[in-house]
DNA sequence: TATATTAATCGTAAAACTACGATATACGAT
DNA sequence: ATCGTATATCGTAGTTTTACGATTAATATA
């Protein structure tokens, strides 16, 4: 952000937005369902079911994990991701509120 | 986005991520959360509440209305937005299973 | 040790985002 | 008709995102 006064918000906004826009690609959208459905950590598959090449779908990776959303352990040659449930539980926590108020704000 | 193969991802996927998106910048946040607060639509002191030059703060309200979570119709020399109930429906309606199974993908 | 496999990183290019000031437009008021 | 106010749009600059292929690093296996 060029010369963003991100400190004019509040640090709940600056979170919410966070994790907002790691949901705001669809192909981390797709792996969060991946991850979510399996209820268990994925280790290795995770490029063949995406419409992407290797290094793009690590990069998107990399910009879950950035916001805490997944977590990757190393098991030998393989990379095990799985849900970090403390963060998306944040993410409920800042979402609830305003989804809430917004769904409830009648006028017009 | 370069060369993005959309077409391989779920319109649920695509639109979840593309309201997501929206959500995706502090002042956007803070812009819903201004008009939820109270129950009626802004009539023009918007860009008085936040730390953004009033032409910023037109292109965030422009991608809200983009997407279709606020709408703003004219009132004389003012416009008058307010949050879309619909849209924050369908936001939620698309998020709530989402949420619902990250948060409880325990494994790890 | 050599080889294959997995995933991250590098380098790069194109597109999108964010921000601002300046300008244009539209309306109300004088 | 003119002036002032509110909002959108234009032009622009810098940053970030997205995507890819190529390379590197690490490990498992032959």
């Amino acid at each position: 952000m060029a010369i963003t006064k991100a400190d004019k918000f509040t640090q709940k906004q600056i979170r919410t937005a966070e994790l907002a826009k790691a949901l705001g690609h669809p192909a981390r959208v797709a792996i969060l369902e991946i991850l979510a459905q399996r209820k268990e950590c994925i280790c290795g598959d995770i490029t063949d079911e995406l419409p992407l090449a290797q290094s793009t779908v690590s990069q998107h990776l990399k910009a879950l994990k950035k916001v805490g959303i997944i977590k990757g352990d190393v098991d030998g040659v393989r990379v095990c991701y799985c849900i970090d449930e403390s963060t998306a539980s944040e993410f409920r926590s800042l979402l609830s509120p305003i989804m809430e108020k917004i769904c409830s704000a009648g006028c017009c």
